[in-house]
DNA sequence: CAGTGGTCTAGACCACGTT
DNA sequence: ACGTGGTCTAGACCACTGA
């Protein structure tokens, strides 16, 4: 028969409510503005709060709102484009690429990362902290590893405490290497405390990771596990960074 | 004093379950193997399903486990490494590229990719729906946009039927021109309704958006949308695709 | 201090896949 | 039919921010 098949399954409420939120959002409400609370939100809806907040969370999540505790829930900005593509062979730390150093220790790396360093067990790498700002904001904290044996010259400031200058120190021994190419991973995952804290977020906030592979001589010289803010960031390759890009959008009328 | 401040915060419980049974997967569970139910797991760990269920959330995000509706929760394999570098020059569907047609339709598109194409308001484009299968699962649903000004011989193929057909015919035309350049940007988002049932997730399942523009004669030829699954997928440029990451690791035992 | 979002509970019912 | 995860409710208390 020609009877189109309706819906059987009826969409969930809180996707219903998202996609209303969503449209008073393009139409009613200016970026930064603030909405009412979530009690008086679900009131409005008429849904218990835990069902409006899930409608929320995932707002949240697509980068359109904000929540921040003690304050209230106001309109994100449109994601910033944050340029990843890898600069034509550099190290980090080379030139001004954005990043910077907070601090050093050394210590053996996590067991993932000694896999991709094709390290011994228990083997120690000096463990760069670097933090990226864009805009006057934190967007990405970053673990830069890079064994002992990579950086002969390093020892020596091992005595140096753990600041920015003993970083620095080691980004410029690394900086000495000739470097041989790079490799680039991206995925999702969920910020560790001490990054949330970096970047002002909650443990547990969804971050895009990017981990990259530098080689030299012949090797894995240092390995670079990058946490990137999921809700403010667009990661980039190319120029695509300037482009006002929203996910957003309706279908355009043709009316 | 010497008095280290101890944690004047109590980490939330959701976050603690999430350490146990992340370190419990570790110890106590092979890949596939699958988990007691949720009721179960809340009444042994002692707190509410809700509360488990926030950490079986953050897990699942982090691509450690899997939960489908009827059947259970299971331990996750690693995620794939499914490579997204730019092959050289190369329009979509050229040679074997993974990916695999499955219908077109032509319609004005998204005003977020219209703003992309550097298209008017309710100017039509083709769209070609894609499928890219990995290891026999699909991993990601891809949106072309190609406006009908870029492929001046298409309208030809108006006729046939919005099927895998009329995709490859206007994938076809695509490759009559010359690739210039192209773009990428890589965000997070939630799973639309259509991409969530080809990927076989629920809407609003946390998704890799890959957002890439073709240049061609000095405009933006076609711009493609692709949605990635997040749990299963991690995204690689380069040749870091057949390492086995995993981003589980507990710092790793000197003694 | 008052108001916000974040966590948590103990229930209930539903949609789905398997048997 | 049964057991699974998915949705939803109506409460409660906590942690944080700002005035």
């Amino acid at each position: 028969m020609g009877t189109t098949q309706l819906e059987t399954v009826p969409e969930p409420k809180y996707v219903h409510l998202k996609t209303v939120i969503s449209e008073a959002l393009d139409s009613d409400f200016a970026v930064g503005e603030i909405l009412p609370n979530e009690r008086d939100l679900a009131a409005r809806f008429g849904v218990a709060r835990a069902t409006l907040r899930q409608a929320l969370e995932q707002l949240e999540l697509e980068g359109r709102l904000q929540r921040r505790r003690g304050v209230g829930t106001t309109v994100a900005p449109p994601r910033m484009g944050v340029d990843v593509s890898t600069p034509r062979h550099g190290w980090p730390g080379a030139g001004q690429d954005a990043w910077q150093p907070v601090g050093c220790t050394t210590a053996p790396p996590p067991c993932s990362v000694a896999r991709l360093l094709d390290a011994d067990d228990g083997e120690e790498a000096h463990t760069v902290r670097r933090l990226r700002l864009s805009q006057g904001q934190p967007v990405a904290a970053e673990l830069l590893y890079v064994p002992l044996a990579s950086v002969p010259a390093a020892p020596a400031v091992v005595d140096v405490p753990s600041g920015p200058a003993r970083a620095r120190s080691v980004l410029r021994e690394l900086q000495r290497l000739t470097l041989e190419g790079q490799d680039r991973a991206v995925e999702l995952g969920s910020a560790r405390a001490d990054d949330a804290k970096e970047l002002d977020r909650l443990p547990g906030a969804p971050v895009l990771v990017v981990t990259t592979r530098y080689f030299s001589g012949g090797r894995t010289a240092a390995v670079s596990v990058a946490t990137y803010r999921a809700d403010t960031c667009r990661l980039t390759f190319g120029d695509f960074g300037d482009l006002e890009i929203s996910h957003h959008g309706q279908r355009r009328q043709a009316s």
